[in-house]
DNA sequence: CATGAATGAGTGTTCATTCAT
DNA sequence: CATGAATGAACACTCATTCAT
């Protein structure tokens, strides 16, 4: 039997190239579900080698180290869905209050509902152990969605529907309760009685209920610091 | 020079009281740190010791186990506060909204801006991993803590102040940008650039605002389901 | 309050006095207990300390490391019952074979079936370990209690009842299943299930017939070395 | 010189044959010195892996704990040979009582005589500590070295060579002596004196001339319960 | 490029022993 | 004499990382 190296070598070629993309990418996917499955620590590089179908030393020839992996992941699984966010809220024409309300259902089940919001949590939960992810994760997930709601704000207090506020403090009465509600998915949640569980679709109607109209019965009689802004 | 007898047994029954005292405080203090430094999984029981200055072996001596030493801190540093502020919700006569908002400023500059407040973000963080940890966590900081909330909340609602609201959900309403504010403070925030820095008490008064008042200019103009209540 | 010296010093004779003969007993009886129970390496000295009702360091006040207290219970435990046997034997007058079904029970009864016969198991346990004990042990009960065997024997051979024998070997004959009960009280009868289940006065009673009658219907028919004896 | 790829490969594929079959037969011999000449609580795994020439890590590759280390022990150097034996004699044609002898002196070169056996006095010291090894033990060793002794002797009953007997006790009859053996040889034995002292083979051979034969020069003159039979 | 056998520094935990009081 | 707090050397077992093939 004769094998011609030509072959050999345009096979070679081939294989390498589909394995180039497709190695890391196996790889990333199964570090994806074992990571927010279990967290960093309680993950074992060999239980993703093993998942994404090949041995614990293929892992390291594509990620030095568990650690650079854990930053691959969290790299790779911020693929923005902010340019398609943005130009819904665009799109809409009715009032600020509904596109609140709307973004904050649509942000649920499009991604806080999914495996992918793990990654916020682990952001989160493993911010001090990897500080440069931190700062990647700010500048390319947190500023992007939080301009995406101030956008949303901007427009209720232009047309007089909202009233006037600090905009950097009203986003964060924003983000907040949905980033609370990812982790609380992720960590107690999982774990909680029924008097502490939560229904996503229930928590996330209440808290626009409360965050648009208060919880008050007299409007303004609760003001602390009336006429105040904050600089 | 006369040392008087009782002299001397005084000062050894004060040593030894002290003693048995410090060791498990000095111990506490340190798992503190290090638990909030490092989380639950990657801090060495001999670390505590060390920085505690005894030996692994002694550290085993005032609790059994990791578990055990980590429920300690959490009730040293949690839990124990509940009490005192249970009886100052008790006392205070003013409004439900004034209650509300000096009690989260007193919760932050009590809790929150302590180091103790790590160990919330430490559980959400770890919370999977360590199921009999966060169950613990559950029944003796979640549970009450929801609890001195709702009784705010409900004392508001039976005056008048507030509106009826599914106390479920309105309790969360405030619990999350708590909760977020520490998460916040132990993970992004510390490498927060400018533009997402938080001032904690500005957050503080801005959510109560918010939370109070609500966003909308017009009452009751935002609501989607007008009249309607969650089961 | 007046504490007059002479009372103090008399008092204090006193309580040495009893202490120094008491302790010992008091931890060699604990100690006993759960080197029986649990063995050598399972013993925690604390629990023998506490049994004993007195604190850890005490104990090492009396036998200076784990291995002495060890050698201690054992030479103490074996207060020889021997003399009583031996009288006893001597005042029987029936036929040997009698006297060695009797003397198997009374041995068991006596010894075998209390904690006592523990020791044994322990020292052909640990002999290994500790040789100087298993020398001891040879010499202060092993060779005594074949000695008694002898004469048992012996008696049977002059009277005509028993075939001559080669005595070193007919001694273990007789030692060895009885030896055997012990060692298997104490370890696998423990967890024997019911298929290997021993009843100890069945299992004397079958042996003895073993011994003394033999397994084979027709005798001599079996005899492998006719006539021969050993050196 | 020229090295032929064949050649290449399946030296490839003898050193890799052999390595992935020597490394556990290096262990388990390292084991196997080790158990015997301390005991199971009293080995350490990592000296068990140096004296193998590998490394810890190695040695729980392999085995994924010190129990089941030890039980691949058992099993390679006990509960492996019954298959041998259980055919032999099956082969054997001649009688009973003839069977029975060869037997045990066959057991006794083989197994009693060898390192292996020392496992058999380490079950017996130990089994009260390690309650799961004990199991283990009874089920694949005791158990089918019972069954077999069983089989002997039942066709000794079949063919009235032996008397009929009750079988359960008949059988330790036959076990007792020789288990007694075993222990004698890896414990008191290593340190008895000249007259305590057992040769093997006599010891074997004088058992079975008292199984076989009896003490008794007048057969049934001892019987005490003359024809009754234990249920 | 891919493998998986081998490694060895660390984990939490135990316990015989010491020693200041 | 008696105590019990303190020790630290082990222990079984884990797992990220390496490297010869």
């Amino acid at each position: 039997m004769i094998v011609t190296p030509a072959n050999d070598r345009s096979n070679d070629h081939a294989r390498r190239a589909r394995r180039k993309q497709d190695r890391p990418s196996e790889l990333l996917g199964a570090a994806l579900e074992l990571f927010v499955e279990k967290g960093f620590a309680a993950t074992r590089v060999e239980e993703v080698a093993r998942r994404a179908g090949v041995s614990k030393g293929t892992l390291f020839l594509y990620y030095e180290s568990k650690d650079e992996l854990f930053k691959a992941v969290v790299r790779e699984s911020v693929a923005s869905r902010y340019p398609e966010w943005s130009s819904e809220i665009d799109a809409f024409t009715g009032p600020a209050s509904v596109l609140l309300r709307n973004s904050m259902h649509v942000w649920w089940s499009r991604y806080g509902a999914t495996r992918a919001s793990g990654i916020s949590k682990l952001v989160m939960s493993e911010a001090n152990n990897f500080p440069e992810l931190a700062l990647f994760y700010q500048s390319e997930v947190i500023e992007p969605g939080r301009a995406l709601i101030r956008r949303i704000l901007q427009r209720g207090v232009d047309s007089g529907e909202f009233k006037p506020m600090d905009m950097h403090y009203g986003v964060f009465a924003v983000l907040a309760p949905m980033i609370f509600l990812v982790m609380w998915k992720h960590s107690l949640g999982s774990c909680a009685g029924d008097s502490s569980r939560i229904v996503a679709e229930h928590y996330i109607e209440a808290q626009m209920d409360t965050i648009l109209g208060g919880l008050c019965a007299q409007p303004a009689a609760h003001a602390h610091h009336e006429g105040q802004g904050r600089s």
